[in-house]
DNA sequence: GTATCATGTGGTAACGGTTCCAGTTTTGTA
DNA sequence: TACAAAACTGGAACCGTTACCACATGATAC
């Protein structure tokens, strides 16, 4: 690579010093219009651009934020990115992208490469281990933000998510409301805000209409893997099976469909489904499906938000958490129980 | 941010200089067993993190690539994403995102960016405008790896792609063998390679059997927007309209299969389809599609491997194209055209 | 015993910016 | 017209690292 004009050209070549330089390239101190001129014509004229590297060497804060993701073939997390870097380009910052794989030690040494690159904030759907390396993070006043899922136990951090009790309530409701009874519920794990939280809705929909939970009906599985499949086959396999189910991992959602297709189950006539996550491809499956669509422009908006404001410290010390309304939608894939 | 140990914390901590500490973290000279043994426990005892940023100041090569890509809301770009940066950490790179939504104006200011953040080398699907622009940076001597697109007439870039021409010429066998005469064809737009090559591939396997083309049954789209569906519509429309379709524009093939499902098409009865890009969803879609299979790893891979060599100057100077061969799979959206 | 050599070692100039500070102008006001 | 205040300017220190160089050593060869 050819060397590349440097402030020190800029300013021999504008007949300047470079101290007025840098005030003409970041608008701090008084320049004289005629010599700011100069300025601008010899940085047009040599084509130069200030080296981010230097510029992040000599106290400016880092216009950079990592986003730690747990799995980009996943159209979830997909779009999400998409939006956090939209967002973050209207913000003029930069985007350093990893992913964890839902696995704790490719977590662990995301989470120190951050801190060597000196990012200026981190956004990340953590893995729900690593609690410590998080906590570290935090505690070294780098401004961390969990979007989508959080960690229980660690409130030191801001959270941006959809209101999962809620919309897990409505999920619930949809099916009861239509007469199923015994209605199965694939939640995350639990050590996850998330999947405690949807679990949580699950029962206050069931609570509220005197159901009584069955243990062997809600089953958390990892994010990863291909755990869905296995207990949502199990859960068909029980004396009296499920006459509908709410997938409310997000990222097994694909695993559990792919399942029922296989093992022949109709929609909804052997089994109502109602999943969590909405995207392009769930309206050309047969049926569509009735989903809980998350806000993932919102989700990213206000992640991106808040990191950014918590870098140019515009925001009191306490932690924030952002909750955003998921919409349902009714599509095909439920009905009522089939009777007898 | 609390101000983390540097450099000479470290020395000062161990009772040695700065250069002893440089050259036990990089192996870069002698250093005495008991000495190293000393600066390795001041490092570890004072959390010692060298910043990148200043080691990239300092004539160290830049440890990040830029990775420019359309739309990370398409699956395919998103689990190319997935595995560059996969194949990125294996080799200690960073990645830095961006995206050009297909909008070459937005490609700019993106190239602009990655031209500051003077990253090592960029992997981008380029827009097919801003030819002058990605000449800059070759021309400054950046390794620039075209992955899965690349702009004709722009050839002193290395490229990696499919065997488009081969992979089209499949498709086109496959619906020609079953008797089709008259297959629609829907590739990206002209101006990028990846448009003309399976254009071509197309053609060639008309030629091959002595089928006449029909200008109306080729019908490139760019790849944002939702052309696709248009073009579709309109040569269903034709006083002959085709009975078999191959949708070569990656980008679009959700967008002309949700106008088939909207205008109650039935495949393959009405139509068959072979659609460019499998993914996971698209198993579950009824009937199940037959698909040109990208292997994205692969393509990940070598554009990685590619900027990586590059980078380290393992390369001779010429441009290298990597073509990776594209697997044909047969599902059940294709059959015999209806006779009558 | 001296010349040669590999091995350790520390000092210090880069790298390309920003920022502080002390000067020098210009402007404003009495 | 005098003098304080404001506007402008350039010098130089600094950010955290690497790389080069000069200088010790102690060992080996003649």
């Amino acid at each position: 690579m050819k060397k590349a004009a440097t402030i020190r050209d800029v300013a021999a070549h504008a007949g300047v010093s470079v101290s007025v330089v840098s005030r003409v390239l970041n608008d701090t101190g008084p320049v004289a219009p005629t010599k700011r001129a100069q300025v601008l014509a010899a940085i047009e004229q040599l084509g130069y651009r200030p080296k981010a590297a230097a510029r992040q060497l000599s106290q400016d804060r880092p216009d950079t934020i990592g986003l730690l993701l747990a799995d980009l073939a996943n159209p979830f997390f997909a779009r999400l990115a998409d939006r956090v870097v939209a967002e973050a380009r209207s913000r003029e910052l930069q985007v350093v992208l990893m992913t964890t794989q839902e696995d704790p030690h490719l977590e662990e040494q995301a989470l120190r490469t951050l801190l060597d690159r000196s990012v200026g904030g981190v956004i990340g759907t953590p893995t729900g281990h690593n609690v410590e390396h998080w906590e570290k993070l935090a505690n070294l006043e780098m401004p961390v933000v969990f979007v989508d899922r959080a960690i229980e136990g660690l409130d030191q951090v801001d959270v941006v998510s959809i209101e999962n009790a809620e919309s897990a309530a409505t999920a619930t409701g949809h099916l009861l409301d239509r007469g199923h009874r015994r209605i199965g519920l694939v939640p995350g794990p639990l050590d996850t805000t998330t999947g405690i939280e949807r679990v949580r809705g699950y029962e206050r929909a069931l609570a509220e209409r005197g159901v009584v939970r069955d243990d062997r009906l809600v089953r958390p599985v990892p994010f990863r893997g291909e755990s869905g499949a296995d207990v949502m086959a199990q859960m068909l396999a029980l004396d009296e099976p499920p006459t509908a189910v709410v997938v409310a991992n997000t990222a097994q959602v694909r695993v559990v469909l792919r399942m029922l297709a296989q093992g022949r189950v109709s929609i909804p006539e052997d089994l109502s489904v109602v999943v969590f996550d909405d995207n392009p491809w769930t309206e050309l499956i047969r049926p569509p499906l009735t989903a809980v669509r998350q806000p993932i422009d919102m989700l990213a908006l206000h992640s991106v938000d808040l990191v950014h404001a918590r870098m140019r410290q515009k925001l009191p010390p306490g932690p924030r958490q952002v909750r955003v309304a998921a919409e349902f939608l009714e599509r095909s894939s439920t009905a009522e129980p089939r009777t007898g």
